[in-house]
DNA sequence: ATCAAAATCACCATTTATGGGTATTAAGTT
DNA sequence: AACTTAATACCCATAAATGGTGATTTTGAT
């Protein structure tokens, strides 16, 4: 190949990145443009430097990699992503293709198959590690898991609002108090955020907020 | 120095390893002498491997940083812990210091001030990042979090036990009913526990639980 | 301009959870 | 044997959350 392979990193551990970089670095054809430790910064950063694929973390504050996915796909929808998380359930793998990732590998991915995975993505082709193959394979985890992803859609922000406010322990009214709303209103969105996470109660809510990165 | 720091890094994934032994392994007075991705694969290497300082991840499979720090100090007093987080929530620092950490970095610290901690450490002297020393300054996030630290002996087995029915989002009558005891003995467990935790409600117990990673 | 989704609010009733206090029994420790 | 903790259970009252239904307004997208 005449021109190496593009890369920008997006992680929120300056550690990881290195780590990254430490297996990319003698590879010629491959050659890591840039970084970033949120979503904002690797958008603002995508306005700039050209590049091919980016190596997406999904945990990451301000903007993580499920937002940061949408939006790039919306603004660069030739750029490629490749997923790079420590998270292997169904659940995050899916949702992350579907918002249109390229690839999906977990962390703890040997150098040699980072490389291979990247070359892949680059070929047009699609690619996971076997890990997360693996997570694939089982047909359902949890009965509710189906529910949970019909109910798929993202929460509105507001919803997303108040989650975070629910995971710091405030009541309804509380929240209400927060945000200048009804407590009524409150109560409707919390009703809303259960059925669409298809969870029970305000346990399910932080379950699904701790895991995709809300607080 | 004549005698180069001899190092041990615990951590689960490799690729934050390899972060780590590509910052370190260009510092002559420094060497890595071993690497495992879990508590029980740290002991097992510190029975062969004789070294100075271990850099422990607190969230690894099989047996988490708590318990291989409680463990080395009992076994190695002499061996030096510096632990290397993501967490820097008082919480977790505390309970490491108590464990017997003789440092405390989070995991996004620059290669400089890792080795800048190492070599403290080494010293005989405790080290923790800007990060970490001013979560410990805020005298208390929430009113409750000296009792939170007074009543910090762990859960007993009951409550575990509840506390994990609880994250799965059953009701004190659901749990009572699978436990076989009254549902007023749950209601008990469930208020002694979020005492003990110095939480507000059901909420904090669930993001005690996830974070302990007792689901 | 029109349509759909999001955000707002209120009424109802019922279920759950929280907070206070008290008490008994079993198990383990010193 | 004396003491502590864990586990069990109940009383009362209040606060909070859940479920159902219906409705208005704002906002965003086609």
């Amino acid at each position: 190949m005449a021109q190496p392979i593009r890369i920008l990193i997006a992680d929120d551990h300056q550690m990881f990145i290195d780590g990254v970089r430490s297996s990319l670095e003698n590879i010629s054809h491959i050659t890591i443009v840039g970084q970033a430790h949120n979503g904002e910064e690797l958008l603002q950063l995508l306005s700039d430097k050209k590049c091919d694929i980016v190596l997406l973390d999904i945990t990451m504050p301000k903007m993580n990699g499920m937002e940061a996915c949408a939006e790039i796909k919306k603004r660069f929808p030739a750029l490629q992503i490749l997923v790079l998380s420590m998270h292997n359930e169904q659940e995050y793998i899916r949702k992350m293709m579907e918002l249109g990732a390229d690839g999906y590998v977990i962390k703890n991915i040997e150098p040699d198959e980072l490389i291979r995975a990247i070359e892949k993505i680059h070929a047009g082709e699609h690619y996971f590690s076997s890990d997360v193959a693996l997570a694939m394979m089982s047909p359902a985890p949890r009965i509710i898991s189906e529910q949970m992803l019909l109910h798929s859609e993202i929460l509105s922000k507001r919803e997303v609002q108040i989650v975070k406010l629910i995971a710091q322990e405030m009541t309804s009214a509380q929240i209400a108090n927060e945000l200048f709303i009804s407590e009524s209103t409150v109560e409707t969105h919390r009703r809303n955020i259960i059925q669409k996470l298809g969870v029970k109660s305000t346990v399910g809510i932080m379950k699904y907020a701790i895991q995709h990165g809300l607080v």
